[in-house]
DNA sequence: TCGAGTCTCTACCACTTGGTAGAGACACTT
DNA sequence: AAGTGTCTCTACCAAGTGGTAGAGACTCGA
């Protein structure tokens, strides 16, 4: 078996990945070299390297970290017995508050989900079971008659790609000359929601 | 004055715009050296700095230049007398088609649209009146009662990210399920286009 | 034929990159 | 006191980075 908890291993393994994960989810994997990683943490490279054995090493437990903070997130948000819309606007809420607080993590997710990215896919694996709990859960509000009958998986690439984009296009939100305010953010979630509403909601 | 056309400087300046799209729009800037476009494009690196006096002035010309396409591209499809979902339906075909023959170009909105982007806010200065005539449109619709009300900006927001998700996000679509097929692209944009209608139109 | 641009080349540079080799400091057992 | 891992360090390297200097080849009008 493996280490039982990776946390614990030590704390300077720890910072590196937090740093790690800071700089890859909002410079780029590419743009960050691991000497501004160390000069950032007041160690010196090798000591990233004692820890990591390369820097696709290091970049690939980061994804492998990012993933489980991920899982960990939407499974207990499932595992609540919300129905309908309810369900939708905890997720949707979960997503905005990660927005504001770890703005990163959905950094990283933009880094590695784009086509030809490296590790592509990776991240994808270990996220997939929760996007299949997901489709799950819209094919069982369209057979309660709750939500409009479509088509599961292309409804979920619909509403993953409104509330992730709505949530973090900040430069999209500039270019259309919304304010990057909190006050702001809070009426864009509202909207959201009732956009997604009406998307989804069967009318009686 | 400036050069009348830009295009006709040179098919050496073309080839270079060319390439340094596709190489960045795919791998992103700082994975991309002045080497490497030159070797792909069988010249020498000093050539590319003959046309242009830095990478990174390669790079905001690239971004002028996508500017320019996305514009055009937009401003035709907004020009016809199109109103309601046709008009909806129209732009979507539009960024389909892109996604699908400039791949590139979407991975470059991608790439700078990135918060703490090099270049961040160069292309949206130039895609705000694109954006601004957007939602003149929707604020007619609204107005005429096609459309169901809402604010127009956040409305906007909501769709620029789903239509454009829903086209590019090739790495969730795998995750989701989605074979990346071009039967199933079609697929995509019907439900997508229902996804939106059932969003947008004001219920008789 | 002679410049004068235009365009691409060779040669080179200082700097940064990821990675290796190996020593020293420290805590903890024996 | 001696050894044994654990952890971080200094020193170094080959390859690649963006960029400069300047020469040579080419076309074209005078």
């Amino acid at each position: 078996m493996a280490v039982a908890s990776d946390d614990q291993r030590s704390p300077t393994r720890r910072r590196i990945l937090d740093a790690a994960l800071a700089a890859y989810g909002t410079d780029g994997y590419a743009a960050t070299s691991l000497d501004s990683l160390a000069e950032q943490l007041g160690i010196r490279k090798q000591t990233i390297l004692y820890w990591f054995p390369s820097k696709r090493a290091l970049f690939e437990s980061v994804i492998d970290e990012a993933a489980l903070s991920l899982t960990t997130e939407f499974d207990t948000a499932a595992s609540s017995d919300l129905v309908g819309m309810d369900q939708v606007e905890e997720i949707v809420r979960r997503v905005f508050r990660l927005a504001v607080r770890r703005p990163e993590l959905l950094g990283l997710v933009r880094e590695v989900s784009r086509p030809g990215s490296l590790s592509a896919g990776r991240l994808g694996e270990r996220v997939a079971p929760v996007f299949a709990r997901a489709a799950e859960f819209l094919e069982r509000e369209m057979d309660a008659g709750r939500f409009r009958r479509s088509d599961p998986a292309m409804l979920l690439l619909s509403l993953y790609s409104t509330v992730v984009g709505v949530a973090g296009e900040l430069e999209v939100q500039r270019a259309i000359g919304l304010e990057p305010t909190l006050r702001v953010a809070v009426e864009r979630r509202r909207e959201l929601v009732r956009f997604l509403r009406a998307a989804l909601v069967n009318p009686r």
